[in-house]
Order: structure tokens, then sequence, then C-alpha cells
DNA sequence: AAGGAACTCAACCGCCAGCCC
DNA sequence: AGGGCTGGCGGTTGAGTTCCT
């Protein structure tokens, strides 16, 4: 047996909405509300439209303080923050901008917003996880162990990504930003004490043994097939494969904290895989990082939420693989 | 000027979670 | 407990518009 269907579809108008039926769906919700009743409200109204064509019309257009047009390059920074975080939850990125619409958000995403980053960046285009239609391959393997310095400087160009468009300094930054010449690694490799303030607060860099930053590069990077996401989590190793080096420590040892975002050990492993950078991590620190953003921290929705999509947001997991999941940064 | 390509965005579709009976 | 109903959501479509050749 087949779904119900919502209204009567034979003896509904489909298709835009003339400014006659707009007028009448206006007057009837201002005079009576809705009456917490979508379905029958169509018929109450006079309307011959279907009750789900009501809601979204009201919601998306007809509703008080609703706001079209040019979005503004904050909008602009916390869609891409909140993207690069969440992934396509548009209603919990609605929510952060008054007046704007999920759909007006979706549809601003998909035609203008990937396409300026994408025009900002224009080889990520090539092979990159923040586009999930976009095939992965892992990287080839690799018998040398190039610290990231040397790794980064086969490249033409080095870009920080930070979709928190925090810089290291704490000023805000474009999404991509070509960053200067990564300084050298320390000595002892140590990337950042395991003081858990770190890892609750990845913007105190200061607070790390030595200089860190995260690198997205154009051509080095994208020809693993990685893109590096997010705010940072710092970690430290001390030699070993880069799988062994995988720092589950600082999660491991906030219980809670993994209950929280129900975090599960195989999405840690996936994203970090001597596939991916091979032994060029042998003297890096490496781990997923927990995606922690001033934003997200007024935001119990996105709290909520189950902390592999912070990690991994290519939409529906059951038709990608890990790989194409994989969202990581190195540090140095 | 015309025709095709590319783009935009309002609207639809179908799934899912939660509520109610 | 479970089945039906509804609202909410994200993905997709397609008509209208703009751009390009």
């Amino acid at each position: 047996m087949g779904r119900a269907p919502c209204c009567d579809k034979a003896n509904v108008k489909k298709g835009p909405w003339s400014p006659e039926e707009d007028a009448k769906l206006k007057e009837f919700i201002e005079k009576y509300g809705t009456g917490g009743n979508w379905i029958a409200l169509p018929q109450k109204a006079g309307l011959k439209r279907c009750g789900k064509s009501c809601r979204l019309r009201w919601l998306n257009y007809l509703r008080p303080n609703i706001r079209h047009g040019e979005f503004s390059d904050d909008e602009d920074r916390i869609i891409c923050s909140l993207y690069a975080n969440i992934g396509s939850r548009w209603s919990v990125i609605a929510a952060q901008l008054p007046g704007r619409t999920d759909n007006d958000i979706k549809n601003y995403w998909n035609t203008k917003l990937k396409k300026k980053l994408l025009t900002m960046l224009p080889s990520l285009q090539e092979r990159s996880s923040f586009f999930p239609s976009m095939p992965f391959q892992p990287p080839p393997p690799s018998n040398d162990h190039h610290t990231p310095h040397q790794f980064l400087n086969n490249s033409s160009s080095i870009y920080t990504f930070t979709p928190n468009f925090m810089n290291v300094d704490n000023t805000s930054c474009s999404p991509f930003v070509q960053s200067p010449p990564p300084p050298q690694p320390p000595a002892n490799n140590l990337m950042c004490n395991n003081n858990t303030e770190v890892i609750d607060n990845c913007y105190n860099y200061s607070m790390c043994n030595s200089p860190m930053q995260e690198y997205y590069h154009t051509s080095s990077a994208m020809k693993y097939g990685m893109i590096m996401f997010g705010s940072t989590t710092c970690s430290s190793s001390e030699g070993g494969s880069c799988m062994s080096q995988i720092n589950l420590g600082n999660y491991n040892k906030d219980h809670e904290e993994k209950q929280k975002y129900q975090i599960k050990q195989e999405d840690y492993q996936m994203t970090h895989h001597d596939h991916v950078l091979g032994d060029q991590t042998q003297n890096q620190s490496f781990m997923i990082k927990n995606h922690v953003t001033p934003l997200q921290n007024d935001l119990e929705e996105v709290k909520q939420l189950n902390f592999s999509s912070y990690l991994f947001h290519d939409g529906d997991e059951s038709k990608t693989s890990h790989y194409q999941k994989g969202v990581c940064s190195y540090y140095y």
C-alpha cells in the first residue's frame, strides 16, 4: 500500500503563486494564524492549494521579516563555517541568519557560494571530499619521510582553510587564504601539549608548545584527495606510523564528550590512515578535530548533532566511502 | 538579432520523526 | 504498542531569465 497523499492532488493548484493567492494566504494567517494544521488551512482560507505548499509559501516568502537579495560577507562566512562543520543542515544554518530561509541559503550555496569558493581555490575542484561527487583516489604509497615542510615545499601555493574564518592570530579571514611559507617544524615534534583546554578551545594557539598551523595545499594536498577543514585540535606524537600516531587519547580521556557527540571509534580511524598521507605524517601530529567553534558554542542544536557529521559532511554516509568522508588537518 | 547554454530560485517531492489517538 | 497523520527537512526539478556566441 502506498503512502497516503497529503492532499487531493487532482484538485489542487500547482506552480507559481499568484498575487491573489498570496494575499489570501497572508490575510488568513495574519487573522487566524495557522491553527496548527497546515493541511486544513487551504480549505479554510479558500485556496486550492496543498497545505504543504501553503506552508512553504508562507515560510519562504510571505511571513514577516523575510530578507531576500544579496548575502553579505558576514552571512557568507557564517554559511561557509556552518556548512564546513555540519554540512547541509540548512534549517540549522538558517536559524543563525535572521530573515533568511533555509531554501534561500540552500539555493545560494548551490548556485553561488560554492562556486565562489571554487573560484578562490580552483584546484579544489580537481579532487576533494568537500564535494562528495568528486571521486576520491588514495594517495600513492610513500617511502620517504618528508616533513610537512618539505612536503609543502613541493607546492606552488599553500592555503590555510579555516571555515570559522579565524586566522591563527584570531583575526578574521576569508575561507581560503594564501598562507605565508610555513615555519620550520619544531625540533622535538611536539605539537601541542595535551592540555584539555587546548582541545576544547582550538583557537588558543598560544597554548601550543610550537608554531602550528593547518595548511591546505592546492596541488599536493588535493592530489591526495584531502581537504583540511575546520578549527584545530592539538595532539602530540613521538614517532611511529601515522596510524599509530592517531591521537585518540584526548577524546578517550573525556568519555562524556565522546558520548555527547556519539563518537565512534571508526570515525577516528577512517580519517587517520596511512593511505591518506602515507609516511609523510611520520613526524607530525595528526588527528581528527573536534570542530569546536565559537558559533557552535552558541548552538545547542549543533551540539546535538552526531559527531560524525562534524567531520564528514558529505551527506549520505551510506553512499560514500570512508575515505571520501575524510576531513582532516595536519599540523607540524 | 537569434538561438542555445547557463544560471537562478520558487516550488515540488518524498522521507522521516514525533505526536496523537 | 502501533498505525495514521502532520510538520519539517533536504534534495531535486523546471520555468523563467540572463548571458554568450
